[in-house]
DNA sequence: CAACCGCCTG
DNA sequence: CAGGCGGTTG
């Protein structure tokens, strides 16, 4: 069991096919998404659970400068111009790259890559591995209510069963208890603040709730927020200003009905989160 | 019984 | 975040 707190050795990867998931161009544009996830900008599992051999103990500088790089053309390429790649994904244009006519150059190519890099290639994860768990918490701001056919699909580097799912499944579970915790918090925040209108409550990239929220579940503000986001937070928010303000917080199970209307907006987890293996 | 959820703890 | 546990659902 190589889980994430207990010991941050490097899982042991079990090479796969080479053909799906592999990555030749580490710093192309349609690949950015998928290092910024695999390492982050400043990530400090990057070493630990994706880097080469070769780069494990190199000095600090020569491993962040690089991601400096990689953070900042990703800014442009894929928050600010809003420029999400297209969902034709990454592997795809992998495979494409490799069933045409250059077969055998593209296979040596992969071949020399993979000997001195065998972590590009896919690499099914005994574990569920500090990258994964990034990843886990960006997808929770398109879904609070994953189903396990749905991680399943979105962590196909990782060799599921009955623990791994459960575990999977609890981080979602503690992502929503410290969503919903923020979101009474700051509902009894604006009844403190003598808010009495619904509608002067309203959730922003700039609120000190999504800041909060931000903080927790993407810290290294390498990832852009979902606009959709922002609504269904504001909606939570709205929902348990409501209750309290009618004071049905004094049943025991007054939050049920909230959990019902929010586990009804959950979004489509983009095609790009499936695509990389181990970010 | 299995799979989840939410609550509470550490 | 992980463990435990009661409670719900099918």
């Amino acid at each position: 069991m190589s889980s994430i707190t207990p010991t941050v050795k490097r899982p042991y990867p079990i090479h796969q096919t080479p053909f799906q998931y592999n990555y030749s161009a580490p710093l192309h544009d349609t690949h950015i998404l998928e290092h910024l996830l695999k390492y982050g900008p400043h990530s400090n599992f990057a070493a630990l659970s994706c880097m080469p051999p070769s780069m494990d103990r190199t000095s600090p500088e020569s491993v962040d400068l690089p991601w400096d790089a990689i953070s900042m053309r990703s800014k442009v390429t894929s928050s600010h111009l809003g420029h999400h790649s297209r969902p034709s994904s990454l592997g795809a244009v992998a495979v494409d790259n490799l069933c045409l006519p250059h077969v055998k150059i593209e296979c040596s190519e992969l071949q020399n890559m993979t000997e001195r890099n065998p972590y590009m290639s896919l690499n099914i994860q005994e574990g569920l591995t500090p990258s994964h768990l990034k990843k886990a918490k960006l997808m929770f701001f398109y879904t609070r209510y994953p189903s396990s056919n749905v991680l399943k699909t979105y962590f196909p580097d990782v060799k599921f069963n009955r623990c791994i799912t459960s575990q999977l499944i609890k981080w979602f579970s503690n992502f929503r208890e410290f969503y919903y915790i923020q979101m009474e918090k700051f509902a009894r925040q604006a009844i403190a603040d003598g808010i009495r209108d619904v509608k002067d409550i309203t959730v922003s990239r700039d609120s000190e709730l999504f800041r909060a929220l931000n903080m927790h579940y993407n810290k290294a503000n390498d990832f852009h927020v979902p606009d959709r986001f922002l609504e269904v937070a504001e909606i939570t928010l709205h929902e348990f200003y409501n209750a309290i303000s009618a004071s049905k917080d004094s049943d025991s199970s007054w939050k049920k009905s909230i959990y019902k209307v929010i586990c009804k907006m959950d979004s489509e987890v983009p095609e790009e989160f499936k695509t990389s293996s181990c970010m």
